[in-house]
DNA sequence: GCCTCACTGTGAATAGAATCACAGTTGCAG
DNA sequence: CTGCAACTGTGATTCTATTCACAGTGAGGC
């Protein structure tokens, strides 16, 4: 093996590792990071130093290099980071590098904006079902995906190879969705019901409370207005 | 000042402290503890204690009590928290005990599915009026509220008395958008669009990126299957 | 080929959040 | 009125996240 290509593998090869313990706060950093790295790649910059991409992420030099030491090595001592490889290696570690299929349920105002939105496929998730319990929404096509009946779930989850979920229902029997779901074999759910699910066994659960992010920012605006 | 009248001011009364220090991750469970509270003076509780408390908001009786010890005292030592008294309190706190009006940035998809959405009335937060760059969309009323060029921004926020703000516009030029904004008194910013914006001076912003959840539960889905 | 410079990756130090554990209180039963 | 049982509020402790700071390294200049 000659040099250059030793020297190329060495430089250009993230060292990925198979680690222990990740904290959630990193995970949650990593889609920032891959963000900015896109922008950098699409403005041509091949390489970049911790210190200048913290900046445009908004975190210090310090924290992004101990997230990133978490997955690996990929910094190239004296160039930096590579964009593209770091890039790539991201979505690999997120389990975006391919699509894959999300389920939706309640096809109301919100969910009808989620299905519309093209910003989901960019990021490797692709909204391929829907299923609603209203009986005038059941077998209509919204924004091209087919809206089936909750009854169908088991049948019609396996068929569309759907690994992940998003609520955005009603409160009432949202523990039930959640363990039907579940059930079916997704391991992922996004919940934008403003009521407490208990993850069931297996299952992630992730919630987005748009009610609460405005609440944090009221008392954030008074706390400061009272000082 | 009976003995009765002098204990029950006593257990009632809340001791609110005006204190120092909150974290960041308090008031982030505060409007949890809000919806709990409210559900249970739905359901005619008078009191709770800790304990079954924590339970029905998902975190531990310790934290709970902590929590709520920053902002002062207010458990009553045998029979537990005064549910009614303490929901008010928790409004109070958080600046929801009277309606505030929100402007909405960008009257999209998402942006049409937060004006018709109710829960923000129950939270204390309304959304008085809509801004769009779009002509076709100036001027027109959407679910009851009026939606304004950019341009009118200095004049119609302070008539509507604008506290909050919701941008669901676009990436470009964002950050721009926001200091405009912020430079029209508005305190605090609730951000949909996946960039990300440097806080205004005197300005706080709270991200909303739904990607990044989903990409966040990837990851754990994925990291789980590989264990 | 060697030297220099500035960067990464990471132990050590610090800051911060969650939990433990209990002193002190209070309602209530008898 | 007294004693008991059980709860809150909080100091002390543990656990986790972030920042500091530097040894070791590689690219590029000469
Ligand atoms: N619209 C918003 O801007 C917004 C903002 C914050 C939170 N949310 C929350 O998101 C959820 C959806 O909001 P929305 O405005 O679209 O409500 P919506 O009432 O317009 O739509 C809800 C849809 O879910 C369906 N549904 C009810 N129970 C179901 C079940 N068990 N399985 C499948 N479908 C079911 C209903 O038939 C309806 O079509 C609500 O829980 C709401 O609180 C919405
Ligand atoms: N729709 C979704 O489900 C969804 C999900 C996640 C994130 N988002 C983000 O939320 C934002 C809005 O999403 P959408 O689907 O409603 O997009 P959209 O394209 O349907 O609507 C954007 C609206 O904002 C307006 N706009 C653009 N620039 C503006 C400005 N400077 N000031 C005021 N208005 C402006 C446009 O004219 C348009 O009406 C986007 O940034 C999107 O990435 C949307």
């Amino acid at each position: 093996m000659s040099d250059q290509v030793e020297a190329a593998m060495r430089s250009e090869a993230p060292q990925m590792r198979a680690d222990k313990h990740v904290s959630l706060q990193t995970v949650e950093r990593l889609s920032a990071y891959r963000r900015v790295l896109e922008e950098l790649d699409r403005d041509g910059v091949e390489y970049i130093h911790s210190q200048q991409f913290a900046g445009l992420v908004g975190v210090t030099p310090a924290q992004l290099r101990r997230d990133l030491s978490s997955f690996g090595t990929f910094g190239n001592i004296s160039r930096g980071y590579n964009v593209y490889q770091m890039g790539r290696t991201m979505s690999r570690i997120m389990g975006t590098d391919s699509t894959q299929s999300v389920a939706l349920f309640g096809v109301g105002d919100l969910g009808r904006a989620l299905l519309s939105y093209r910003g989901f496929e960019e990021r490797g998730f692709h909204i391929a079902v829907a299923f609603d319990v209203d009986q005038d929404k059941v077998g209509r096509v919204f924004a091209g995906r087919r809206c089936y009946a909750l009854e169908e779930l088991a049948t019609v989850l396996p068929e569309y190879e759907v690994r992940m979920a998003v609520l955005a229902s009603r409160p009432e029997g949202l523990q039930a969705l959640a363990d039907r779901v579940a059930a079916a074999g997704v391991h992922a759910i996004l919940n934008f019901v403003p009521k407490r699910v208990t993850p069931p066994e297996g299952c992630f659960v992730e919630n987005t409370d748009i009610s609460a992010k405005l609440e944090k920012l009221s008392f954030l605006a008074h706390a400061q207005a009272t000082v």
